[in-house]
DNA sequence: CTCCCCGGTGGGATCGCTCTCATGCACCGG
DNA sequence: CCGGTGCATGAGAGCGATCCCACCGGGGAG
């Protein structure tokens, strides 16, 4: 019956082809195609045909075939400055990955991991963004001297940043939560609790995240007249966490109330402080940000600043769609806040 | 000095295509093919002209039109079975990414995450597995049920599992660490540190991981002759080790130590334990499992078996690699073991 | 001297799809 | 009865790469 074509293995079945669908379905590819893509102009025999020869063949339209014409590739990326654990460890990302790919669940779109090593390898990325082979991009931790910033705002590629970008030539979309109002919030809620001396263990300052949670930090100290200068750097790791308290507790002794910008560096605090018997929320008080899972195992349960991560990247998500079918409609960030979930550290 | 094409708008520079390489350069396209793709049987002066003339125009071989000719996308897919939290969240998880981006960080291959709905949509996923979109898979945190590994079986898509596949009507390549043995190992540590009444929080029994953690953990107590009777089931989050450690210490109020099969389990037991008033490792002694970030900072920091889970999913990569390449050396599964790592809770 | 081999080259077919365009046919108004 | 309108259809031209094959010229073997 089926003639193999001597230039084809038997035992290696090929996939169908929209040819050998129209065949079985007795139309034209041409038909097949317009039946297969939204089925305008398209009888309903000839519909009903088509589809029973998808269903029986197995068919699924070669994707290089399609994009070398449409010049769609159905698939985005999600940019990760930084190959290391620190990212990928972070509930962070897995939040921003879920968000996504809630967004693109409905959609046959393919979401492709771009893990942007930075030096040498950097412009094999920003290239490869540049030249065609995804529709679009989301941008998610990315640091100040990342060039991707400026090369994605020339090139027209659409692209949305989880996270406020740095500077803008030309101005970029994106989605964030208000940093600088969640750390002024999160140490409004500390002063409101009973502390006086407020220290925190800030994020990267080359992170907008990071700038902004301690800027907001320092305003609310301000505002109550509080001193503003117990502050150490982490890294929003467990570890860099840890180490902060260890340095905080020994240049200032006399802290009653701790913001960590990130409820890991948080967990490494609670560590430190019952080695050195300070008892939380008694002798000081801890508040964290992100709640995103950590938070509520901790011991004690972690006070912190909900950030709605998940949420968010599937709006950056939803974005990006939109951004790609043309119908972009503006460019202004969305914002989200970030709200205190009292539990039990402060 | 560019006179751009009439047919083409000047703002939208479209991405170069051989034929403009090989113009420039002043050779074939089939000279300037060969001298991108290795140069074989090619001139140094022509591989030169070449060379030149791709770093001045920025050109990127189109993916799409190489793959409908090679038939090869570049492209592998790393696939997780359920959207939700659970996986994503799970260090797991990130360490499975992060050894599998090592993998190819040498390569040009890009990583798809396919995220598995169950369901409805499964056959979606693995009709695009089937058909020829990913040159192979690594397949993370499957289920008995999921349908996954015998269509994958079947096809001759290249794949590597990562943890050990359930049934193989035909062998599937595999890696994982040695679970039971880790099992009985964690479990023997208890009993040499002086346990006497050893309960687990065992990971879903739908799982190999689970399944096998549990079986060590019987075998140890069995031949020390000790009970196998204090058991629960968690998924390997922390709020369900929290839950399984409620119920262990309402039906067996005698514990004195503690297997969890994760270390999120684990560390969902500390916190209830502590607000049980039990002290640990004094009263009950905890050991975990994964040992991924996670561990070292709990409170106390958790004795856990150390779970190679990056460097196991790397090989993945690299006998994915293998496979692709045709050099398939043998599905011998790669099994790794899980060592005690001794902090503070055991 | 002739023949053949082989490194280097270019022409053209081809991969599977979409899209433009021409064609056929039914239906409508004039 | 005829020209126009519009829907459904099919033929054919590409998209940008790879790869097969024919060709060319020079050097070694017979």
């Amino acid at each position: 019956m089926t003639q193999d074509g001597p230039e084809r293995p038997a035992n290696l079945p090929h996939a169908p082809t929209l040819e050998e669908v129209a065949d079985l379905a007795g139309v034209s590819r041409s038909t097949a195609s317009r039946a297969i893509n939204g089925g305008l102009k398209v009888s309903p025999e000839a519909q009903a045909a088509v589809d029973a020869a998808v269903a029986e063949l197995g068919y699924t339209p070669n994707r290089a075939a399609r994009t070398l014409v449409t010049r769609r590739t159905d698939s985005i990326a999600l940019v990760v400055p930084e190959p290391d654990e620190k990212v990928l460890n972070d509930p962070y990302f897995a939040g921003t990955l879920q968000g996504l790919s809630a967004a693109l669940a409905e959609t046959e779109i393919q979401l492709i991991l771009l893990i942007a090593r930075r030096g040498d390898e950097a412009h094999r990325t920003t290239r490869y963004l540049r030249n065609g082979h995804v529709d679009g991009a989301v941008i998610v931790s990315h640091h100040r001297d990342d060039a991707l910033e400026s090369v994605l705002a020339q090139s027209r590629l659409p692209c949305v940043f989880v996270g406020r970008p740095w500077t803008t030539p030309r101005p970029v979309q994106y989605v964030d939560v208000n940093n600088y109002l969640g750390g002024r919030r999160a140490t409004e809620h500390l002063i409101a609790t009973g502390c006086r001396r407020i220290a925190t263990i800030a994020g990267p300052l080359d992170m907008a995240a990071g700038v902004d949670r301690l800027a907001g930090w320092r305003q609310a100290l301000q505002d109550a007249h509080l001193s503003d200068t117990a502050m150490v750097r982490g890294d929003f790791t467990a570890a860099s966490g840890a180490a902060a308290t260890e340095q905080l507790l020994a240049a200032h002794p006399d802290v009653d109330g701790l913001f960590a910008a990130s409820d890991l560096m948080a967990s490494g605090a609670l560590g430190v402080l019952a080695r050195h018997g300070r008892r939380v929320p008694q002798d000081v008080r801890v508040i964290g940000f992100d709640d995103l899972g950590v938070a509520a195992s901790t011991n004690p349960p972690l006070t912190t600043m909900a950030n709605p991560v998940v949420e968010m990247s599937r709006v950056a998500g939803e974005l990006l769609l939109e951004q790609i079918a043309r119908r972009a409609t503006s460019v202004e960030p969305r914002i989200f806040s970030a709200e205190v979930v009292v539990r039990e550290s402060a």
